[in-house]
DNA sequence: GCGTGTGAACTGGTTCACAGCG
DNA sequence: CGCTGTGAACCAGTTCACACGC
């Protein structure tokens, strides 16, 4: 029925949505599509564009309605239910993704945690359950758990990946620098490669200057 | 003198470099577009394309040598020289990019660490030095720092980014979901918002879903 | 007047297809 | 024959500009 969103405007979407939420806790009810575009740093008529695709949900010459703005996007985007997630390499990245707190008010349970280290499952304290490396496909399945946080280390990726597949994992955030795709046709990978980050800034930064002179 | 690179561009150009170090370790010498697509996980046009934008480097009917592509990417892209970056709230995710043993091949120095917390700086170990938040302009003047990773809590991230500025900071990896800005004439920002890539995923896998009903 | 909704124009990035060379 | 380099065709997404409603 929704006709088909661009990926960029799902990610803004998804950011508009934070953002009607963290809003509302200052009590305003209602936010012009500049004013959201502001707080983005995106321009207003793509606030309009993006939020249009979902049907006529601003008052004209009003702006949006906050509280019914955010009820949109939930039931489009798909936020009402909760989803079960896993983050597999307990190294330090992936206990600090273990204990993020951002992840608990978009209904993203982390329902377990994975290492192939005995010893550093016996170390970190946590009151998400852990589990060996080799449990993956059991635990995934057992648990219905859909989208997986993957956090180990590059050589060990590819395995980490096939378990997860095996445990019928639907998508995967993918912090390796590895390119996984275990199956493309039922898996959804988004990859974020920080180290490449760093070069991507490093890169405009000496392109820039080097225009300058 | 270089024609300005898509940014799209930049991004898979830094992968490939990547890709050609860890490749050039195992032995091989060349490797054609195709190859490196399937590696990367992008069609092998596209791969021609990019590299295209730095002069013909290939050899045809043979591919690319990989001393010399990597070679060349490191000059047209700027990474020869090092630069100096600096972490900026080291809770769980700061303390673990402190670690991140990524960013060392890349030439990108992590000199400093930052928290508004003494006590906190006083329990890290680690051989970096790690300063208190208010002397944030002045170590980055002093150590002519250019790029920081911003990984505090929401509402300290505009404080934040505004010493950076002041500290002459040109480029900001921010994990923050927070948009910040101080100064976009003259400071790169780089945002990644983890919740919103999550956010993203789970949107994706109901709109397939959905689609599929 | 303010602010949304939206077709139309535009942009830049991707894909195609093939010429050219070892 | 394999594989690069590249102009041309294509396409998605962005930007513009303005009509319409409160």
């Amino acid at each position: 029925m929704t006709s088909r969103l661009p990926e960029t405007t799902i990610e803004r979407l998804g950011k508009i949505y934070d953002l009607c939420r963290t809003t509302r806790l200052t009590g305003e009810v209602r936010l012009s599509s500049s004013r959201i575009g502001k707080s983005l740093g995106i321009p207003g008529h793509t606030v309009r564009k993006d939020i249009n695709f979902l049907g006529e949900i601003g008052n004209t010459g009003y702006g949006y309605d906050l509280e019914k703005l955010e009820k949109h996007l939930a039931e489009a985007l798909g936020f009402l239910n909760p989803r079960k997630a896993c983050i597999v390499g307990l190294g330090r990245l992936g206990s600090a993704l273990l204990e993020y707190r951002r992840f608990k008010p978009d209904n993203v349970l982390i329902e377990a945690g994975f290492d192939s280290s005995i010893n550093r499952l016996e170390t970190i304290v946590t009151p998400t359950p852990l589990f060996p490396a080799y449990e993956i496909p059991e635990v995934v399945r057992r648990k219905n758990i859909e989208l997986a946080l993957l956090a180990v280390p590059a050589k060990a990726a590819p395995e980490a990946a096939a378990l997860l597949a095996e445990g019928g994992i639907k998508g995967i955030i993918n912090f390796t620098p590895v390119t996984i795709n275990p199956d493309p046709e039922r898996i959804l990978i988004r990859n974020i490669n920080l180290a490449n980050e760093l070069r991507v800034l490093s890169s405009l930064l000496f392109l820039r200057d080097d225009e300058a002179s």
